[in-house]
DNA sequence: GCTGATACCTAGATTATCTACACAAGGTTG
DNA sequence: CAACCTTGTGTAGATAATCTAGGTATCAGC
């Protein structure tokens, strides 16, 4: 399974403001939705993933409230916002000029 | 050009090593290289390259020996080794299921 | 009452890459 | 011949993202 690691530095963020276009989404279910989402290859630890969400929202690209989870519990739900959805366009592109750009030595006869 | 960030975080060695299944090469090379058939989006700075390059020696991976370049200077020459063709092979798996992994987020409806 | 899942958080270590140097040889141009 | 650019190697220190490893709390199930 993801042994030599769990992600790419520096597409956390890229990932978590793509979950969020679906749905407004507590912390741990991004985690778990990009866990999912990736077939398990992607592992999003505690640890990365709370101190993303801090950075994110103090960048103003997601923000948060507080509201009940499917389970009944307190959670904090994250939305994106205006800046975020054109922060996460410009992540997005940026993913796919590098990750072509690799594929293009990578594959290389 | 790359304003964001020149490289992806932890495909430098991958870069590295594939280049070098080409012909032996040098340092400066390796970088002019990469630049080149990336279409200018990957940048490998100098103070990335020759740490890079010392690591995967330290590893085992490549091994050098100096000599005349083509402009007639001397140069250190860089050769891939047994170990470094099957971690070579091993990074790039490791890449395909971690960026065919993000894709799947990224492109998700 | 214990365990496991959910849900949040942080401190410190690790590690890759970048910035910004320094050095040297060779060629080119004024 | 001086200034400068290109080639070529190298290092020190900063930056920043992620991981490790802890901590807290609630709730469900046994």
């Amino acid at each position: 399974m993801g042994k030599p690691s769990d992600l790419v530095q520096g597409t956390l963020d890229l990932l978590i403001l793509k979950t969020l276009t679906l749905d407004p989404m507590h912390g741990w279910a991004i985690a778990k939705r990009i866990q999912q989402v990736s077939g398990e290859v992607l592992q999003v630890q505690q640890g990365s993933l709370y101190p993303a969400l801090h950075r994110l929202e103090q960048q103003g690209w997601i923000k948060a409230r507080w509201a009940e989870s499917e389970t009944g519990r307190q959670a904090k739900f994250y939305v994106l916002t205006a800046a975020g959805r054109k922060q996460l366009e410009a992540e997005a592109a940026n993913w796919s000029r590098l990750s072509a750009a690799i594929n293009l030595i990578v594959s290389e006869a």
